[in-house]
RNA sequence: GCGGACGUGGCGAAAUCGGUAGACGCUGGGGUCUUAAACACCCUUUCCUAUGGAGUACGGGUUCAAGUCCCGUCGUCCGCACCA
């Protein structure tokens, strides 16, 4: 065995991998299988440190699984439609499609050097019109079974780029490329009825034992179950149609303080008196400047308009309140209609406040006063620890939260008063994109027939070549022949959809098209019988929400049409969110303030007082010192202490960014140290789910240590035969230690864990004294489980001594539980809780024996002096506790 | 504002059942080897007024025993947010 070499040894291995297929997933009806899968990636062009943790951990999962004897299904793919594409196209000219296969390219050949055990005979792109146009042929069953429909909804709309945006493209109300002023708009728009669904993803969360609490949580706050009560108004002074306003309120128990009711601007009731008033036109018309976005509404000023038109009270038909058209009531939201509680609601209270409207209380603190002048009362907010009725529904009865609204709703509807609602915020999944690079819609606009859904053998609706970005707007929509198409129906002239699908629809199935890449059909039932669900998901925490509630939601319309076994509508069995890859920033500042930010390179640290600082290379040449000299001389060290300015700010634990200048590139890390260092390095220090901090001086350790394993396999290798040692048992009972505690950290996704044991033993199998047989079994074995980590060195020490075959396919070893147990154990001894000493005693010592033992050793005797024993405490193969 | 998570050496972290706090790794310091350096190897690295004492954000509590359980305070991070 010469040196470690990582290129000649990986290139090596993925070759015989290769050659011999063994990541080929293969239906095997007599192994249970395993599915491990990692959220694919964006097809940007270049591979990050994230993807390598991602996938390694992926890759950990399944050659253990793999070991284990399970048929692993491990597959790769690219996530590949979206606005980058487009946007690369029109800043760049060239094709989407160009741009984004030949990213896909180069992404394939940067990921291919991690060995990971990929079966890339699946791969696809969700570009590939095999793939979306299986796509298309479900949203064609999904029309007919009724989860697909069109409406009208208000969009973010750029008027310069004259393109739909999404919230997240919307910054301080103007688009993010045009910088235009964004116009909320009507469109009609393609839609999926999830909120049908609302009810069932949310209790369904339940079922999802294996996935994070946290990302639980975020999916029942994002559904946003609420209960309530509507009810109508009789209004007064309305126009024609609108003798009632339905409203819907969480806080019926406030009913009696309602002052006021107000109304959304896109209420039908608005749009009715927008035709007959211009200042209330004016007005509704301003409330419609500015996004959709969270920011937009949350920045915006509270306006109201009273509309003239008033309603009754439901209690009290005497009790007439104003309605006001208000800015932030949002039309999608309950029935786009509110009461106001000034008393008891801090934005009621503002409006109320505003507008010169009563505020009238219904509920005071148990602490206050029943005498104090009730007007004079401070609003009083929701969820006040404890309350007391002064007005209510059930006489005196105390009753404050969630208790008083159900008693409420059930005073409310015995009196006829509407009747009890669950809502939820979840809203319908609006799919339409006006944007070129997308998977199309396959429907047909007929004069005669309408909208009308594209024959089945007509697909794949495929995306044409020769479109145009040099102008804003949709290409498709201008392209001279591409929309222009018969009736599928009536054979009539008629129009194409130009509205292409959103890409969260893309990855909402490619899960399953992986158990069938190249089927027919969108599924093949047999293989998605066997594979499905997914054992293990990993990805990143920002997809807690909506890719994974999408993917929710679709795997139940792929159910209720057919494409998918009732056991795949939860299609993810476990979900593991890995943190992120960082990496220090380094900065200095301008005159202003600003930061400058400088590569790693560009920065050396020097020893001043004790301390590392690090400071500019540049500015070290400045003062007439080499840059890269090995020694600083003292007088200079001096000199640079004294320059504030030369020193460099250091941020650790930052994300990642080309602008802040600490982008550390996977590909420069395999060509330094290897694939096995980079993977080794991304799962060691930190837990999986949490940030891990990428640093150079880990990264050499972690290729010194690989080098440090790989001599000792030389070592071994090259021990005379008969060489005997004493300590083959103590190394045997060692080996059978590791196996266990590498085995419950990798199942406990605990990688960092399983490293720190792989570390442990192998300082104790270099410091060893045993036999060569036991020897090289003992290497064998840390082969075997350093290979999920380190597949490539794994496989050169297994064949170097004398593994049988592939280390890869070799069964993960078994410890034998005898081995485990100690034969001595170590107690300590408290005395009053604090430890004073430690005795040797057989594990399986009784606790009288080990009470004797421990009472005379000498270290306790000194510390009881003679006192007298209160209580004795032995816990067995743990501790002993004197007290005093 | 609502909801949640977390707080342990110079740093990343262990301590999954309440039972020796700091495994393992990084950094720093010292040493062996060398003409010298690199490499490699060895020792050392929680703090202090140090044969002992203190210590897991802070203050209380439960317990023979608390990083771990309970109550309160402070801080950091994350998600959601005119949601009626």
């Amino acid at each position: 065995m010469s040196r470690y070499e990582p290129a000649v040894i990986e290139a090596k291995w993925q070759k015989a991998w290769d050659a011999a297929q063994i990541f080929a997933a293969w239906h095997d009806p007599l192994r249970p299988k395993y599915y491990v899968l990692e959220m694919f990636p964006y097809p940007s062009g270049r591979i990050h440190m994230g993807h390598v943790r991602n996938y390694t951990m992926g890759d950990v999962v399944a050659r253990y699984k793999a070991a284990q004897g399970f048929s692993v299904l491990h597959p790769m793919g690219w996530d590949a439609f979206g606005m980058p594409a487009e946007n690369a196209a029109m800043e760049r000219g060239g094709h989407p499609r160009d741009w984004t296969y030949g990213n896909i390219a180069d992404m394939r050949a940067q990921m291919k050097p991690l060995g990971l055990s990929i079966d890339w005979s699946r791969e696809f792109a969700t570009c590939d019109p095999e793939y979306y146009g299986q796509q298309q042929s479900m949203f064609i069953d999904m029309m007919a079974s009724g989860l697909v429909y069109r409406k009208a909804a208000v969009v973010n709309w750029d008027p310069v780029d004259m393109t739909v945006l999404a919230n997240e493209q919307v910054i301080d109300g103007k688009g993010w490329r045009s910088n235009a002023t964004v116009e909320r708009r009507e469109l009609t728009q393609w839609f999926f009825k999830i909120s049908d669904y609302s009810a069932e993803l949310l209790s369904a969360l339940d079922g999802l034992k294996d996935w994070p609490e946290k990302v639980r949580l975020m999916q029942a706050n994002w559904i946003g179950q609420s209960r309530g009560l509507q009810f109508a108004f009789a209004t007064v002074g309305a126009p024609a149609g609108f003798d009632t306003l339905e409203v819907y309120t969480t806080r019926p128990d406030t009913l009696l303080g309602a002052s006021f009711a107000a109304i959304s601007p896109d209420h039908p009731l608005a749009k009715a008196l927008e035709a007959e008033d211009p200042a209330i036109a004016a007005f509704v018309a301003e409330c419609r400047k500015g996004g959709t976005s969270a920011e937009a509404l949350e920045t915006a000023e509270k306006l109201g308009m009273d509309t003239g038109v008033r309603v009754r009270h439901p209690m009290d038909p005497e009790w007439e309140m104003p309605v006001y058209i208000a800015n932030f009531i949002l039309m999608d939201y309950g029935t786009g209609a509110i009461f106001g509680c000034p008393a008891h609601d801090t934005r009621d209270h503002e409006f109320a406040s505003k507008y010169g409207l009563g505020i009238k209380p219904v509920f005071i603190p148990e602490s206050q006063d029943f005498a104090t002048e009730l007007m004079d009362l401070p609003w009083i907010p929701y969820k006040t620890e404890s309350v007391r009725y002064i007005l209510g529904f059930a006489g005196e009865a105390v009753q404050t939260g969630e208790e008083a609204v159900a008693a409420a709703i059930a005073f409310c509807e015995a009196k006829g008063i509407g009747r009890g609602v669950t809502n939820y915020r979840l809203r319908d999944w609006g799919i339409s994109r006006q944007r070129y690079w997308g998977c199309p819609i396959p429907v047909v606009h007929c004069e005669a027939c309408g909208v009308v859904p594209e024959k089945k053998e007509n697909l794949p609706i495929e995306l044409p070549y020769d479109v145009t970005f040099d102008i804003p707007g949709n290409p498709l929509d201008r392209h001279p022949t591409w929309r222009h198409t018969t009736c599928p129906n009536c054979n009539a002239p008629a129009r194409r959809e130009t509205d292409t699908m959103d890409t969260f629809m893309d990855s909402s199935w490619y899960f399953a098209r992986f158990t069938a890449p190249h089927a027919k059909t969108p599924t093949d039932a047999a293989e998605v019988d066997y594979w499905m669900n997914v054992d293990q998901y990993i990805g990143g925490i920002e997809h807690a929400i909506l890719h994974l509630l999408y993917s929710r939601f679709f795997a139940r319309a792929m159910h209720a049409t057919g494409h998918l076994p009732a056991k795949a509508i939860e299609p993810f069995n476990a979900l593991f969110t890995q943190g992120m890859v960082t990496h220090e920033i380094y900065l200095t500042r301008d005159a202003n303030g600003r930061p400058i930010y400088h590569l790693p390179e560009d920065v050396r640290k020097v020893p001043i007082d004790g301390n590392l600082v690090p400071v500019l290379k540049s500015r070290l040449a400045d003062i007439n010192l080499d840059p890269d000299a090995t020694e600083i001389p003292d007088d200079a060290l001096q000199a640079i202490s004294l320059l504030a300015d030369m020193q460099v700010e250091v941020i650790p634990s930052a994300k990642m960014s080309k602008s802040k200048k600490n982008v550390v590139d996977p590909v420069n890390i395999i060509a330094a140290f290897g694939a096995d260092t980079a993977r080794w390095f991304v799962m060691s220090d930190s837990p999986p789910e949490r940030d891990v901090e990428w640093t150079a001086s880990g990264a050499e350790a972690t290729h010194k240590h690989l080098a440090r394993v790989w001599t000792l396999c030389a070592r071994i290798g090259d021990m005379p035969g008969d060489h005997k040692g004493e300590g083959d048992d103590v190394l045997i009972r060692a080996t059978a230690r590791a196996i266990h505690e590498v085995t419950e950290a990798i199942e406990g996704f605990a990688f960092n864990k399983a490293i720190a044991k792989l570390y442990e033993f192998t300082n104790t199998l270099s410091k060893a004294n045993a036999s060569t047989g036991a020897m090289k079994a003992a290497i064998r074995t840390l082969a075997q489980l350093m290979q999920p980590m380190t597949p490539h060195i794994a496989e050169s020490i297994w064949s170097v001594q004398g593994g049988n075959g592939l280390c890869a396919l070799a069964p993960w070893p078994k410890a034998d539980p005898a081995l485990l147990v100690e034969d001595t154990v170590t107690l300590p001894i408290q005395i009053n809780g604090k430890r004073r000493a430690e005795i040797n005693v057989p594990a399986q010592m009784s606790p009288t024996e080990v009470e004797k033992i421990a009472l005379a050793n000498e270290d306790v005797q000194k510390f009881l002096a003679g006192a007298t024993i209160k209580k004795l405490i032995v816990v067995p193969g743990r501790i002993v506790n004197v007290v005093v």
